[in-house]
DNA sequence: TAATTTGCCTAAGACCATTAGGCAAACGTA
DNA sequence: TACGTTTGCCTAATGGTCTTAGGCAAATTA
């Protein structure tokens, strides 16, 4: 019997890209065995179980997605940073829908921590940095971006936003703009 | 054999009990049915399939929301209404969170229409008016409400932001702040 | 070339969703 | 109250799923 000569990596690799096309739910190890030509037993030799392979494409895409929001910012700053960022958020998700969707996969602790996900809320940091905010008010700003490109981005691929005008893509950058201007003038505390 | 004596809407109402408890995706047919003590195949005289519940359970759970969304904001107005708009969202959330999952689950375009998906926009407008937006941008500023709520709960929920300092419900605040600052000096458009 | 590793296989067990058909409890009606 | 109808829940069966165990042969190493 010729061997397929798979790997871990490129198992995984094989699932983003079924995810992207069928949605993440339907990942499964016989649908992505089907896919890769093999019988369902044999993924057991490169993946452990139907949930650790879930958690292997969430950890490649939060990785994609991190590089791709690196690359973005780079050489940006304020408005044109912001807009560059969340483009790269946008982008990605309608350009690889069944990755974005693993990005939202529940990680342990341990597995999160180990994540490109730290990554995503050092580059936002580094991003509100063009913005002059008070020390303690950054966190704060750092958790509303990323609910708002989050939020979005999942309402807008619901298409919540697609049986009403204006264009979403019109309401993507006012908001974008609404956001820079908050972040301009980010009220005092109480 | 005696009956349980079930009915439709009894069922649902079981099913999203049961999604509070063990997460909407573990909420299956044949758990359901263990949870009631019937027999599995006694349940699809009541709900047509797995994908029928999930869907009932959403719309149950719009309508709640609605409800408690919409009792929230009677009689406030401003950054009070806001806060009692959103706090109601995010109660809503942690005390029912299988509930609020299925809150998210895709509905086709019909049945949306027909859910209580259009009375959140609605109530949504509502609480803007109390802020006086440009009428164009009105609908932008709903979306990036819903974005935020959405998109702060789920990070919430996942526990983003738990590990580290300030706390979740600092954030929460100051965010509300910043959101009430940023409706009363929405930038005009370029 | 011989020994070892390992990728993929077949086989099997346990569970799940769904449909078909049956019985008896509940209900409407006379 | 008695009868016929409805229907809630059942058992049985089909085909699919995930997962483990054990085996063979291809690839790799010595």
């Amino acid at each position: 019997m010729a061997r397929a000569g798979l790997t871990a990596e490129r198992v995984v690799r094989a699932g983003a890209e079924l995810a992207d096309e069928i949605g993440l739910e339907q990942v499964t190890p016989s649908e992505l065995a089907r896919k890769l030509g093999i019988k369902t037993a044999s993924l057991y030799s490169h993946v452990k179980n139907a949930h650790d392979l879930k958690t292997r494409i969430a950890l490649l895409a939060l990785e994609e997605l991190a590089d791709q929001a690196s690359a973005a910012i780079a050489g940006r700053a304020g408005r044109d940073a912001l807009g560059a960022f969340a483009n790269a958020y946008r982008d990605y998700a309608f350009q690889h829908p069944g990755r974005f969707a693993a990005t939202r996969f529940r990680l342990d602790a341990a597995t999160a921590a180990a994540s490109a996900g730290p990554r995503h809320s050092r580059m936002t940091r580094a991003l509100l940095r063009g913005y002059d905010l008070p020390e303690l008010q950054e966190t704060h700003a750092v958790r509303l971006l990323g609910s708002v490109l989050n939020g979005y981005v999942e309402l807008e691929m619901a298409g919540s936003f697609s049986h009403s005008a204006p264009s979403s893509e019109e309401s993507w950058t006012e908001i974008l703009d609404a956001l820079d201007s908050l972040l301009r003038n980010w009220p005092a505390s109480a």
